[in-house]
DNA sequence: TAATATATTAGCTATTTAGCTAAGTACTAG
DNA sequence: CTAGTACTTAGCTAAATAGCTAATATATTA
């Protein structure tokens, strides 16, 4: 379960436009780093995602995006595995599995509180 | 439906830890505020909420408060009238509901180009 | 009409944040 | 073992943020 403190760290990381870019391409970019084109043969998907495949996307420098990528793993937004020399990156989709299950717990409490506050007042007329 | 900017401004608005339990005192204390109990003969939802009254809750000075309170309406997440006197507040539970589906839709995304990645796998055996 | 209650605005300060460059670490490949 | 690649750390600056008090606006009540 997410306590308020992790909650709050969640937000903060998806608050700065940079990072909310940099979360949405690693989970809809895919896995694989565009580095390991440079490799013969090996087709990967183009898109992501190692820490400087993510900078390319950016007109920031790399210990900026590097930061960010920091930042997004302790909100445990994402996941971080090093390899040799590179740093994959991949969506912590159980986090934002568990905050979907938050945000709809909340609407589905506010809706049964609003239908047992019309039910008492049918009951009293 | 809710854009990049305005999720932003969400995500924003609940990163910091004293709007974070505005947030919550609202969405969770009622839509009625203390104040009103001071009317003989009322009987009042004694939680929450007008901008005093969520201040009663916390350390900190009524224009901070207010200040937090501005910054949540702008983000939507949050409903203000201002009738007479005072400002009553309640939530805005449309834009969680928004929020609870765009998280929800991600975690779905994802489990179904997870479903396809193997499924494809399997197909190339 | 004056006093009180509710809330906002203005203006201030300390702290945090987001960017940068330069330097350092750790691994890989020639 | 040297050069290059991938990334992080350190140290900096400008801007944004979160708090405060004092002043202001607006509505209510005595």
């Amino acid at each position: 379960m997410l306590d308020m403190e992790q909650k709050i760290k969640i937000f903060k990381a998806l608050s700065n436009k940079t990072r909310f870019l940099i979360f949405k391409n690693i989970f809809t970019g895919g896995y694989t780093c565009s580095v390991d084109k440079k490799q013969a043969g090996v087709e990967v998907n183009p898109i992501a995602t190692c820490v400087s495949t993510v900078a390319e996307h950016f007109n920031f420098s790399l210990p900026t995006i590097s930061a960010h990528i920091k930042e997004l793993k302790e909100a445990q937004v994402i996941l971080v595995e090093k390899k040799g020399n590179k740093v994959y990156i991949e969506p912590n989709i159980e986090t934002i599995r568990e905050l979907a299950e938050c945000f709809q717990t909340l609407v589905t409490n506010f809706d049964n509180n609003r239908e047992l506050f019309f039910t008492d007042t049918v009951a009293v007329k």
